[in-house]
DNA sequence: TTAAATTCCTGTAAGC
DNA sequence: TGCTTACAGGAATTTA
C-alpha cells in the first residue's frame, strides 16, 4: 500500500470514524499519499501525507483487506477506500468493536482522541525495572492489569494467559506483590508468548485471519487459553477457568502459583 | 486516582 | 428441527 494514494473514501457505516467528525474525516483524507504503514501496540498506523496519520483498530472482528472494487461486497463491509491503482481497501467488522481515526501525528499521539499506551514487551529496549515499578503501583490482579494498554501495549485476552502460564504466575495474584524476579520472568514470558504468536501468524480461534485471509497457526499451540477442563501440558492436571475483569481466564493450580 | 462493572455488537453454539 | 439464551471480548464509559 506505501506509495498508493486514496482518491475517495465511503463511509458505510460512520460511527466507526471516532475522530474528526465523518465528513471531515472524508474531506481530510481525500487525495492523500499513504507513506509508511506501522503498528502500536493493537493500532495499525498509517503514515499519510503532510504529517498526517490515519489510526486503524480491529476491535474483535475487524478485516482490513485489498480487493478489486468489482468484487461483491462482502457483509458488514463498512468502510471503503479507493486507491489510485485502482484497487480498494476494506474495512470490514461484523461486531463493530473496531474504530478509525485521523489527525496530525502531534494531535494523535498526545490528545485525548488516542489513549496512552504502555512500552511494546517485544521491544528490545522494554524495561524490566520500569515494568517493576508500574505493577508495584497496582492493586488489581495481575491479569487485569496485563490487559491495560497503558501498562503494557498489545497484549489482549489470549496472551494475557499464556503469558502467566509460561511465567508459572497465578493470574490473580495481585500485581504487587510480584518479586523483582517473578517480574524478569514475566516480561521473558510475554515476549517468548508473542513472538512465537507473530511466527504462527496469529491465533485464528474465532474469525481472525490475515491480510492475505489465511487463518494462523498459533491457535494449535496455545498453552492454555481455550483449554479449561484439559489437561495441563506441563502437570497434566485439569485446567481451571476463573473470571477476571469480565474476561475468562485459564490456568493451572498447580504449575501457576 | 484506581478498580470494577457496564456497555457496545453479531455470530455461534448450547440447551430445551 | 427450531427457537431462545448465553457467551465470546477491546476498550470507552460509568459507578464505587
Amino acid at each position: 500500500m506505501v506509495g498508493r494514494t486514496i482518491v475517495r473514501c465511503d463511509l458505510r457505516f460512520p460511527t466507526l470514524v471516532r475522530h474528526p467528525e465523518p465528513e471531515v474525516f472524508i474531506d481530510s483524507i481525500t487525495g492523500l499519499r499513504i507513506e509508511s504503514l506501522g503498528r502500536r501496540g493493537k493500532y495499525i498506523l498509517f503514515g499519510l501525507e503532510h504529517q498526517r496519520m490515519l489510526v486503524i483498530h480491529l476491535g474483535m472482528s475487524g478485516e482490513l483487506r485489498i480487493t478489486e472494487p468489482s468484487q461483491e461486497m462482502a457483509p458488514h463491509t463498512h468502510v471503503t477506500f479507493d486507491l489510485d491503482d485502482g484497487k480498494q481497501l476494506r474495512y470490514r467488522d461484523p461486531r463493530r468493536f473496531g474504530r478509525l481515526l485521523l489527525g496530525t501525528e502531534e494531535e494523535l499521539l498526545t490528545s485525548r482522541t488516542f489513549p496512552r499506551l504502555g512500552p511494546e514487551p517485544i521491544d528490545p529496549l522494554f524495561d524490566t525495572t520500569a515494568l517493576y515499578q508500574r505493577l508495584r503501583k497496582r492493586r488489581a490482579p495481575l491479569k487485569a492489569v496485563l490487559l491495560d494498554q497503558s501498562t503494557i501495549a498489545g497484549v489482549g485476552n489470549i496472551y494475557a494467559d499464556e503469558s502467566l502460564h509460561r511465567a508459572r504466575l497465578r493470574p490473580d495474584r495481585l500485581a504487587q506483590t510480584l518479586s523483582r524476579k517473578s517480574v524478569v520472568r514475566l516480561q521473558a514470558a510475554l515476549r517468548e508468548s508473542l513472538e512465537l504468536a507473530i511466527r504462527n501468524r496469529g491465533s485464528s480461534v474465532d474469525t481472525y485471519r490475515d491480510a492475505w485471509g489465511e487463518t494462523g497457526n498459533q491457535q494449535e499451540e496455545l498453552l492454555v487459553y481455550g483449554r479449561a477442563g484439559e489437561p495441563c501440558l506441563n502437570c497434566g492436571r485439569p485446567l481451571s477457568a476463573i473470571r477476571i475483569a469480565g474476561r475468562t481466564t485459564v490456568f493451572c493450580r498447580r504449575c501457576q502459583r
